[in-house]
DNA sequence: ACAAAAGCAATAGTACTACTATTGCAATTC
DNA sequence: GAATTGCAATAGTAGTACTATTGCTTTTGT
């Protein structure tokens, strides 16, 4: 049942891509071998010629899939949001109480991910790796306007949208959903960043989920008493 | 007296250049020029050699300044996170109470800056552009453990934490002020920018300080109400 | 069945970016 | 006033992003 949640509906924009990677064997070498390059190299340090040679193709022969490296990125980053939205709903469908919906949607936006390896082609952890330190620079760029035409943060926001339902759900008024989420989303993709590289802008501690734990105090703290808005 | 606290006392690590562009006149025109034009080419679109030619001079002597671009950019962000250092503590200085204090810390994160031509050669909201726009790129990369060694982030480090003493007097007991307080400058920055390109990610509405009323409330309810912690 | 068309990947490039080695000129020092 | 130092200009290299062309393989239409 989750498998076929998965395979079917993670949905991507067609104008990420010039081939369907999914429609090929050499297609699925390269979304697997862009992971585990991106992961690796980080994606300034991550090339289509270091990935031809990993996955052992040519670079034109990527260049049928992917126009540049940039949107492979995007195409990433966008299959991780459909990817998490399907999460989100498996999740939340038939609770009940809002509040134990909106405590789901804030640990699975700030936790790493229970790896399901339904797409045997897509490396989950690796993949979260990349959106937390990568996929800002995916939108942070002078052409985000025309990347934001082509669709290519449809399924980010609709995602944001979800879980900004929740919250409209469990605080009818409060004013500001949309970045409250994207506050959070966002954050804790830093949070984690921090953590390993520049941990005295966190105060992260021996517990487990201090990032979860401080995300979900901001949140429902902050939609329940709005007295200073 | 405010021209005293930032040509004297606005301070940025040494390893971060080769010669210190404030020791020339070409050492400014490099950092006018750097503003100037990641400003309006973003900083992929920058180069050594747009530099040269916009500023009329040649790439090698830029080079003798600064060993590469990234260089520039570490530089232009933490100058800007001193400067924000001595806006903060000059407007916090002989505020009695707490409240006030953080409410003016918190302003001063999360709004657009007032100009102070202090430093000629600095077009105060061209940087702050570029600090929101590009500054994550400064750390989001391979190569931050090194920087961060040498001490890039140092000013900002220490802004984080002057603010994060102004909520450890507000609220003692409060467990994350460090996070709190990243989140809300990291945040603030983001939602500058999603208002500008995906504002479906954001609440922007007519009212002038959206931003900052938001980041405000965030952080009251926050320190002040700690029950689901 | 078999030629035409379409799809695929390999080779061999180009244009541009980041960075460096070397040189000549000018100011300073002994 | 010769030697040293500091400065910036010229001319280069290595490497990255991307493209044009070619030949092979699979699919399609009659």
């Amino acid at each position: 049942m989750k498998n076929l949640l998965t395979t079917v509906n993670v949905q991507v924009c067609e104008k990420l891509f010039l081939k369907d990677p999914e429609s090929s064997e050499l297609g699925k070498r390269i979304i697997m071998g862009s992971i585990e390059q991106i992961d690796e190299l980080g994606f300034e340090g991550f090339n289509f010629r270091k990935l031809a040679n990993y996955i052992k193709t040519t670079e034109a022969s990527i260049y049928r899939y992917f126009e540049s490296k940039n949107k492979v990125l995007l195409y990433l980053t966008s299959w991780y949001w459909s990817w998490m939205e399907y999460h989100l709903v498996f999740q939340i469908t038939n609770v009940k109480s809002v509040e134990e919906r909106l405590k789901r949607a804030i640990a699975l936006m700030t936790s790493i991910v229970e790896v399901d390896h339904v797409n045997p082609h897509i490396d989950e952890k690796s993949l979260q790796r990349i959106v937390f330190s990568e996929s800002m620079k995916a939108y942070m760029n002078k052409e985000v306007d025309q990347e934001n035409k082509e669709g290519a943060f449809k399924n980010y926001k609709q995602f944001v949208g979800r879980v900004s339902e929740i919250i409209q759900e469990a605080s009818p008024n409060y004013k500001y959903p949309h970045m409250l989420v994207s506050t959070v989303i966002e954050g804790a993709h830093l949070q984690h960043h921090f953590a390993k590289h520049l941990p005295s802008l966190t105060n992260i501690t021996e517990e487990e989920n201090t990032i979860s734990s401080f995300y979900l105090q901001v949140v429902l703290n902050t939609i329940n008493n709005q007295s200073e808005a």
